[in-house]
DNA sequence: TTCATGCTTCCATTATTATGGAAGAATCGA
DNA sequence: TCGATTCTTCCATAATAATGGAAGCATGAA
């Protein structure tokens, strides 16, 4: 993954509304909803909307997928995951720092090994 | 975890030059870095250097510790934690869809479930 | 066809953010 | 105290993003 692609998909998470709307789709699974669904459930205008739901399309976070007259849009866990991971990458150079993503974090803070500060 | 602290993490990691940073801290450990290694690395000016940084501490993503004349700044690995597992919040209503965001993504999309869309 | 529904695009307004030069601290060595 | 070094704040400019009403388009029901 390239840093610009997550810069991306981070800004598309960026954004109360559009955090909502993909937090709720993550929730609801690979059925996905319907934007009359979000728009009732979260309380967004249709216009406004729209235009996040495409936003977050344009980062590849949720897809689209027609169905008769309704559209359900999704999560898209993959690249939800590939993005975790991206963050997390190399991460203290290696050495092991109890860093799990997926856990309510607990005070994982290894002691700092003291070291001198010089150019 | 509040959604709009989310926004505000996922804000200061929506911008290139801030995710090199933060990403270059994640690698460098608790030690961390200071502003002059940071912008060396980087190529980043001082000012737009200092500017990004405190954006990323506003968002308690670093953390700032002055060492005589220099200040290092390190990545908050338990901040970055909370926001990765708020994320995947209560991922697909509790069902098992194999979300682990520490691991390289391959391609964990259960089957839909087929289901009417009904207002 | 005609109508209702569901959703999108258009657009103008408003607000927020990024950038980097210049000047201003704060710290340390001599 | 002086000067060098390190980093921050100030500021003006430029760029980008959010908002929602109105109008448009596509689908399906009758």
């Amino acid at each position: 993954m390239k840093a610009s692609d997550a810069v991306i998909q981070l800004a598309a998470l960026a954004q109360e509304s559009r955090l909502n709307i993909f937090r709720l789709l993550v929730v609801a699974g690979t059925d996905g909803l319907t934007p009359g669904k979000i728009s009732e459930e979260l309380g967004i205008p249709a216009a406004t909307l729209s235009f996040h739901l495409k936003e977050l399309s344009r980062a590849e976070l949720i897809d689209a997928r027609q169905e008769s007259r309704y559209i359900h849009y999704s999560a898209n866990y993959q690249q939800m995951n590939q993005l975790l991971g991206f963050l997390t990458e190399k991460c203290c150079a290696g050495k092991s720092c109890e860093l799990k993503p997926n856990t309510t974090a607990k005070g994982s803070s290894p002691k700092p090994k003291r070291k001198q500060a010089s150019k």
